[in-house]
DNA sequence: CACTATTTGTCCGTATGTATG
DNA sequence: TCATACATACGGACAAATAGT
């Protein structure tokens, strides 16, 4: 976040601290994923040779190893002998990118660029939060599903979704498989109004990290909606963790603080 | 998002990572503050004792006596040989919820309910990216600011402010540190006019984290907003990192897709 | 007044991890 | 690669303060 570039290999040494619980080679690691993920060096261009990271950050050439090693085994650079360390990076990455009112995994337009995978189907008792958000009792059954999505074989998100018993029974599990849950629910009477959502982040637990490809304790954006009925009732409630490499909501302001927001388009980040 | 409580004091050794790079004890600390810090016990409360925390997070004594130590250091827990540990003050937390019309940092009423500490106040040549947005040259000076928000004595955000430099000059380091940014924008001339903002998720790198007192790599959402005047001339440039225990966005949304942002509004969470 | 159980404070020995030169 | 120093983590032992029997 805080860059500066007098001079090819600038001393970086104040961003690492010794006194930090985190050792030294994980910081560094850290240090440099930052960099090569804020697109410091272009796709192929030379890393710096362990002595210069030994001249910018002040620490020994062990260490530097060892956070290089970290680097080479994600596959962020590429070591050989004799000719230096070289950054693999940019493949130009799509990220989706959509306005709040979001609405994204029921958006018809989005089943073009990405794929959905049906994790499971099932009718289960609701944790209690989920129970009284839907306003039924803790012992009544739910419909529970569990869905990945994927962009250009990427999966990027994860979601779960709650749905009174009543509602869910009206689809079959091949058909949430295909059509967008808010189609499926109208389709069954249901007269859909409004909805409340809440924008957080979170850690990857180990079965979500699973799913989504990455390290568990990964940083996701997560999103929550509850989705009511024109009688105000809860029809539908959700929660999706977002990778915000290939994520992120785009939101335009107005001065008076009205919103305008964007409907989703893909873009592509360098 | 799951938490049960089967039993006064529940094993949850599946909390703490043995093959990470941070240290046991440090995880430990993080993992006892942030239950303290969440309410799990009540003013003057008996915190567990070293061994039942042995048992608890399959540690050994020295672990588990070394985070103690840290949470004592920081005034969290009371120690007294013979009559164990108690829980100092633990505040009910407050999480600010706001929409994400946000310009959260430029709300007055915010100011009552929550502190700022100015990190930094500097001229210095953007980043690439930042000197783009801001449409300046590269080796233009920008002013740069870093300042954490905190809520009820715990840091909640991160800031980094870009402004060029023309508009930078119309201001004091002593002036930023109370006044909201853009009202100092304003009285300086500058006719604020939209913004984009973009809402995702970041890992906390070594510098944030220890600012915010939290771990390196903590789930952390990111809000990256460029704000621009009535001639479309970008006007200031800021990236903001919240602690997502403290901070959430929330959004209504109408069937037709128009949404209805809250104004911030504090509510307790236990 | 012991006696005991509990709990924190202090210390030792050892093994492994981290970091330097 | 080696020698060295320091930090981390384990297991254990014992002391000191307190409360209850």
């Amino acid at each position: 976040m805080t860059e500066l570039s007098n001079g090819p290999h600038p001393d970086i040494s104040d961003q690492i601290d010794r006194s930090a619980p985190e050792p030294l080679y994980h910081q560094v690691f850290l240090l440099l994923q930052d960099r090569i993920n804020a697109g410091a060096y272009a796709d192929g261009e030379r890393f710096p040779t362990e002595n210069e990271l030994i001249a910018m950050l002040n620490v020994s050439r062990i260490t530097i190893r060892r956070a290089l090693q970290e680097l080479s085994s994600r596959g962020l650079i590429v070591r050989e002998r004799a000719l230096g360390t070289r950054v693999v990076n940019p493949r130009t990455v799509t990220r989706l990118v959509a306005g709040v009112e979001g609405m994204l995994e029921n958006n018809r337009r989005l089943g073009r660029s990405t794929t959905v995978r049906l994790l499971r189907f099932e009718y289960v008792q609701p944790p209690l939060d989920v129970a009284k958000l839907l306003e039924v009792n803790e012992t009544d059954e739910v419909q529970r599903t569990e869905r990945v999505r994927s962009i250009e074989d990427i999966p990027f998100s994860y979601a779960v979704t709650f749905v009174p018993e009543q509602i869910g029974r009206t689809y079959s599990r091949e058909e949430i498989a295909k059509e967008p849950l808010l189609h499926l629910l109208e389709r069954s009477g249901v007269r859909v109004s409004h909805a409340r959502q809440t924008i957080s982040a979170q850690a990857a637990s180990i079965p979500v990290a699973r799913a989504l490809l990455i390290g568990a304790g990964a940083p996701l954006l997560r999103t929550v909606r509850t989705v009511f009925d024109e009688s105000n009732r809860p029809v539908e409630h959700i929660e999706v963790l977002y990778r915000p490499e290939y994520f992120a909501y785009e939101i335009e302001l107005e001065r008076t603080g009205v919103t305008r927001d964007r409907q989703w388009v893909a873009s592509k980040i360098t």
